[in-house]
DNA sequence: ATGTGTGATTTGAACGTTCAAATCGCCCCA
DNA sequence: TGGGGCGATTTGAACGTTCAAATCACACAT
């Protein structure tokens, strides 16, 4: 069984209706809309009143043969863990999609081929296409291989995530040091002495910098540094003779795991020990008590990428360096107590 | 200050070139793309071989100019509540870009304007600037404005949420009823005598099947249904003398709110109380104890979609009905022991 | 009256591809 | 020997737009 399509798609308006229509050329029309000054302001009212009737709209695919532009820019996703998703990948996404739209881009959402990590198939099928300006790419790494082959085509790109001195400093990050070093020094504001910090042992540089901006932080303050256990078992860590009265993690699953161990000790999470994560996910304002929380400025982040793309797309000069951003501490009640009196 | 671009992005090559290279006319590499059986062999062999070592790839833009095909579907983003962002959403985009992909297509995201909920104007843009073949929706109402404006311009859509009566049934879902059916059934199975469900008080569709399906099956079992307080207070459910032994959530989030409940009330998750979500998030496997939750099958749904909007593109017949997926409930220990004897 | 400058508009061409029709080469049969 | 038929290939046109150059209308100065 079949159903009806509404309507069978007619053909649509071209430049050359609406030219009937306002009776004036092609160019006139085309001039309407790209270069509204060169044409006399009754005949441009005229022309407006024409496009405006029949709902024209340039067709995207003749003006992007015509002129080179695209009006897209590629995202290029990371290869998740399936298991270890990135948490703020819908939002991120979401500010990316606004902040191009503000400056009349589309963004055309590409994977890597299955297996493959550097993306290049991905990167060289779409710009051999011709069907992006510049790209976009995620959770990058310094010596990142899709920027390498982004840089190797030249094509313009802007990377979440800096890039390392092999590479075009085409970046914007937050300043994840800077980050943790914050939620140390609200710990010790709160009169904490004895911290911690937790989170996955992988060299990924951004949760590298996270632990090195806690631990740099916490030494500069004369804060003793109890180190987390190398098995990564918490209890152990919440269990020792001079346990930490405060713990920050990388993130906010990981801090749910502190949680869940601090429990199984016995301990209450704000009244005998305090916590941060990473990310301000939902999850923060789930957990009892609410968790403290470092937030991404996920829209700033997105802006400045996409202004550091079109500018190179616009061949305009681009600044030395990367950009970096600021996360915000959202305080909440896993932190906003003082220690235990010893 | 400045930096050098790598190169200047010398002229792409065109089918020009590569029918110069391998000395036959345009239109003979065209066919050896698109319709390579009307290609002498020998020439075919030629022609590839010149593909390839020049790196041609069709422009895009002239490909679509010609043939009206765009080999892009649109994505338009459910306008998030940003305090209740959609836990599936970056599994899902990936999934359909996956789908896509194996279908030649690519995907676009749109977005509604600001403070637009029926994304209207999103539509008419790119529909008007022939940039997508069809669209995708998620988070669908029976009485969606997006699938009534896509139906009314007669552009193809697919939409993740069952539509109702008054529009195409091009839709695909998964059978929230039986989901949290199962749910059920799995609960009576472990000895549960006593349940409950709690979740959003909203009309969503999708939620309210949730509920229901729980509910139904509940009744056919002969368990005992402890209703959910209104205000919405989970201690006081759990405090009842006739309290639940068993509690299903319509998501994970609102499971982890059960578990924060019941270590107040000083229930034991697992032991003395099941627990079971809904959407098999990260979460899931950090909560203590691992939290049961009903896994969508995100591939599935997004190869679905994608093969029921390229039905339409081709012409082809479309079944009267939408497509139905299950959902798989993946047991974990927050319900896998039997209830505490009365 | 004639040229000159200028703003507004039009004309022809081109972007790179594929469609439709035309041409070519060759075998086969009357 | 002259078509007819057929597979392989080429040619011309077209998709809808914008660029570059040409034309037009008109005011102004000489």
């Amino acid at each position: 069984m079949t159903t009806p399509e509404p309507r069978p798609a007619r053909r649509a308006t071209t430049i050359a209706d609406v030219a009937g229509a306002a009776g004036v050329s092609r160019q006139t029309v085309s001039n309407t809309l790209n270069a509204p000054h060169r044409v006399h302001p009754d005949t441009l009212a005229r022309v407006t009143a024409a496009i405006d009737r029949l709902g024209y709209r340039p067709d995207q695919s003749a003006r992007s043969l015509r002129t080179g532009e695209r009006r897209t820019i590629g995202y290029l996703a990371p290869v998740d863990d399936p298991h270890d998703p990135n948490p703020l990948m819908a939002g991120f996404l979401e500010a990316l999609v606004d902040a191009a739209g503000a400056e009349g881009h589309h963004v055309l959402l590409l994977r890597p081929a299955a297996g493959e990590r550097h993306a290049r198939a991905a990167i060289d099928a779409v710009v051999a296409a011709r069907q992006v300006d510049g790209l976009i790419l995620a959770d990058v790494l310094p010596d990142d291989p899709r920027a390498a082959h982004a840089a190797r085509l030249g094509i313009p790109f802007a990377a979440f995530g800096r890039t390392g001195p092999g590479l075009p400093p085409h970046w914007v990050d937050i300043d994840n040091a800077a980050a943790t070093a914050e939620a140390a020094r609200h710990l010790a504001e709160r009169g904490h002495r004895r911290v911690a910090f937790v989170g996955a042992a992988t060299p990924l540089p951004w949760l590298a910098a996270r632990r090195d901006g806690f631990h740099r932080e916490a030494a500069r303050l004369g804060l003793t540094l109890v180190p987390a256990p190398a098995d990564g078992d918490l209890r152990t860590l919440l269990r020792s003779p001079g346990r930490p009265t405060a713990v920050a993690a990388d993130n906010d699953l990981a801090a749910l795991d502190i949680y869940e161990a601090a429990r199984t000790e016995g301990l209450h999470i704000g009244r005998d020990l305090a916590v941060t994560g990473f990310h301000d996910t939902p999850l923060a304002r789930h957990l009892r008590p609410p968790l403290t929380s470092l937030r991404l400025p996920l829209r700033p982040i997105a802006t400045a990428l996409v202004t550091r793309l079109l500018t190179q797309l616009r061949g305009a000069p681009t600044p030395a360096e990367g950009v970096e951003l600021r996360a915000d501490l959202i305080v909440r009640p896993s932190s906003s107590h003082h220690p235990p009196s010893p």
